[in-house]
DNA sequence: TTGTTATGCAAATGTATGTTATTTTTAAGT
DNA sequence: ACTTAAAAATAACATACATTTGCATAACAA
């Protein structure tokens, strides 16, 4: 019998390489088909020695929608302290989101589907952690309606399709493609803000 | 060594008491992690008694995706068929598929995310029914483009994103809610034509 | 009644799962 | 070179998986 206590890993390099091919593996067939023996050979060493750096399967799914999450908040955060009107405060935090979530496709797919497998409580931590993003940008919202901007709407309604619009992405982005994070961003917030019928003013 | 050829069911209603109850465990851990055990205690019998309905567990998924996947197209073709000018092809389009989507959230829900869990051939064939479907949205964007109502857009962006809204419904959508299928289709068209902000027209 | 088919169950099959215990190799610090 | 700790490997565990086999029952047609 040893006195064997937790394994704490010192080189991080290597667990976040772990995570890093567990997340492609992840988005690729979901958390719950991804093997660890799957995941092992992936990073090149055998199964068992996963856990010199992980406690378990779900750390994984753990860290990834935490680490995600707060950032996500963390720029939306800031955001909704420093900019003034609404319509920029917008466009900044829909470009945030998309420089986010293209800039990790994979941690994205995770954060955005697969949190349903984490296990209490860390899955009710979670959803506090979502809905308070989604707080934020119902603040926007009704902020931009307050300033006479947006159009009076369903605010929950509202929130919603620019959550719908941006973590959409996920599903059609390809990093090789023509537009970058900040044009997407920007096309988006446009669609959001205009919409697809043309501009009678103009005409 | 029997003669035993493939079984095939006779009675169907139980075969899609099998499959509503299979789509409502897959929505709720996903298609990986329903076990047939799981599902055969919903249903009430035993695990091996499913293969009296069903042949495989992939059947299941089968099912749900290609007669979804079949019921959204064919009410596409037909808006593509009949109706006149674009935005009112794009409005029944848009309540054709939030009212089939609401109709079963559990199917819906396989037919938007665990469709990836096909094998071949049949993976090959759903991608080609929902590019399908897509082209369809697409065909509906590029009339209102050339009819003058839409603006110019990159085709492929504005049919992603109006997917992207009325396939969002099934993260949020309760049928609890306030709101009737109709009505959400209403506003989401409304959103997806005229955007967030205030008409100035009629300020 | 007899033959047939649909449906069910219990038992078992082979495989895959996440994980632990134990040992060996590797690498760094002295 | 010696010590120590981290990382990897081997072997194994208990459990869970989808599915097959073989047999029993119930419904129904002839």
């Amino acid at each position: 019998m040893h006195n064997k206590l937790t394994v704490v890993s010192m080189s991080q390099e290597k667990k976040e390489l772990i995570i890093s091919k567990a997340n492609a593996l992840i988005q690729k067939s979901g958390y719950a088909a991804m093997g660890m023996r799957e995941l092992a050979k992936a990073v090149g060493i055998e199964a068992p020695s996963l856990y010199n750096h992980l406690q378990s399967k779900e750390e994984i799914l753990n860290q990834t929608c935490f680490t995600l999450g707060r950032k996500l908040l963390i720029a939306l955060e800031e955001v909704n302290d420093i900019y003034f009107d609404a319509e920029q405060k917008l466009r900044t935090a829909i470009r945030n989101h998309v420089e986010i979530i293209t800039h990790d496709l994979s941690a994205a797919y995770v954060f955005i589907h697969e949190w349903k497998h984490l296990s209490e409580p860390s899955l009710s931590e979670f959803k506090q952690l979502r809905d308070k993003y989604e707080a934020g940008i119902r603040e926007i919202v009704e902020a931009g309606e307050k300033e006479g901007i947006f159009k009076e709407t369903d605010l929950k309604f509202a929130t919603l399709s620019i959550l719908s619009a941006v973590n959409w992405i996920i599903e059609w982005y390809k990093p090789e493609g023509t537009m970058t994070p900040i044009q997407i961003a920007e096309k988006i917030s446009d669609f959001i803000l205009q919409g697809l019928t043309r501009d009678k003013r103009f005409n």
